[in-house]
DNA sequence: CTATTTGTTTATCC
DNA sequence: AGGATAAACAAATA
């Protein structure tokens, strides 16, 4: 489910755990969410921690704690994060793009649980396509080191999309979107808005781009992900029916800029909506 | 029972 | 070598 705002309003549901400690750690350590971590020293390492700050990168979380322990995170196509208090309330487990999915309320998909006084810290996937991971050390692990620049960055460059539209020039923009090394966070829904705003079919090829369309992509793309940011991501806020965001999930829905019906195919290996009329 | 899914990695072919 | 495409992963939902 979640693309660079789901993520960072995501994040932020660990927050009433800030600058506390782990009193005991439950995890499913077999779980492919773990495939490659030494769930041992996981355990070993967050256990007694206190909780200090979450971070995200694109789709990328790192949650740092005390003692130089680290967890890294990946949400994949559902993963969910949540805070369960004692008192029996719950924050961010019912905002889901379906309302009232028990999925991810079933605990046999809760793979790790932090335990503190007063509630816990739950990661949910029932999907299992997301990923934990572990890190002792002074600084941040490597891989959240070299992650690209992020789109808000000032190195997200419309002469990086250039050079990158030009090496992939054989394949359509809807797949380029989806290149996490260039649009970190950009996700399925992200990049058909994108195409949208700026009135381009998804199956141009990266060699088909003009500087003048490429700055357009460049702009589209940094202005979605601060609105995006600003609704989704701060309170899970629904965007405006001008975007196509509220109509683009179910067969039979219309262009909020020309009312004509929208078109939904598999354009880059995903299903793609877009409208035929304006994109063309 | 079948088709679909908002993500990423790996395999395969060119 | 490097790019393009498809399959695999796992589980819920319509």
């Amino acid at each position: 489910m979640p693309e660079l705002a789901e993520v960072a309003y995501y994040a932020k549901q660990w927050a009433p755990g800030l600058g506390r400690r782990v009193t005991g750690i439950r995890i499913h350590p077999e779980k492919r969410l773990f495939r490659g971590e030494d769930t041992a020293a996981l355990v070993a390492g967050l256990t007694g921690a206190t909780y200090r700050a979450a971070h995200t990168h694109g789709k990328n979380l790192l949650f740092e704690f005390s003692g130089g322990a680290w967890l890294g995170g990946h949400l994949g196509m559902t993963g969910h994060l949540m805070a369960r208090h004692d008192s029996g309330t719950s924050t961010g487990d019912v905002r889901l793009y379906r309302p009232g999915s028990p999925a991810h309320e079933n605990p046999k998909h809760h793979h790790l649980v932090l335990e503190q006084k007063g509630r816990q810290l739950v990661f949910s996937d029932p999907r299992l396509f997301g990923r934990l991971r572990f890190h002792r050390g002074a600084s941040p692990p490597r891989w959240w080191r070299q992650l690209p620049p992020e789109i808000l960055s000032e190195h997200f460059t419309k002469d990086r999309l250039s050079h990158f539209f030009a090496r992939r020039r054989g394949s359509p923009i809807k797949a380029l979107l989806l290149d996490q090394a260039v649009f970190p966070g950009i996700g399925n829904w992200m990049a058909d808005e994108i195409l949208w705003l700026t009135k381009t079919d998804p199956r141009t090829r990266g060699g088909e781009l003009s500087t003048e369309a490429t700055a357009s992509l460049w702009r589209a793309t940094r202005q979605l992900t601060r609105n995006a940011l600003r609704t989704i991501g701060r309170d899970w806020s629904r965007p405006p029916d001008t975007w196509l965001f509220n109509h683009r999930w179910s067969d039979g829905g219309r262009c909020p800029g020309c009312d004509a019906p929208l078109a939904r195919e598999p354009i880059g290996g995903r299903t793609t909506c877009y409208c035929p009329t304006c994109q063309s």
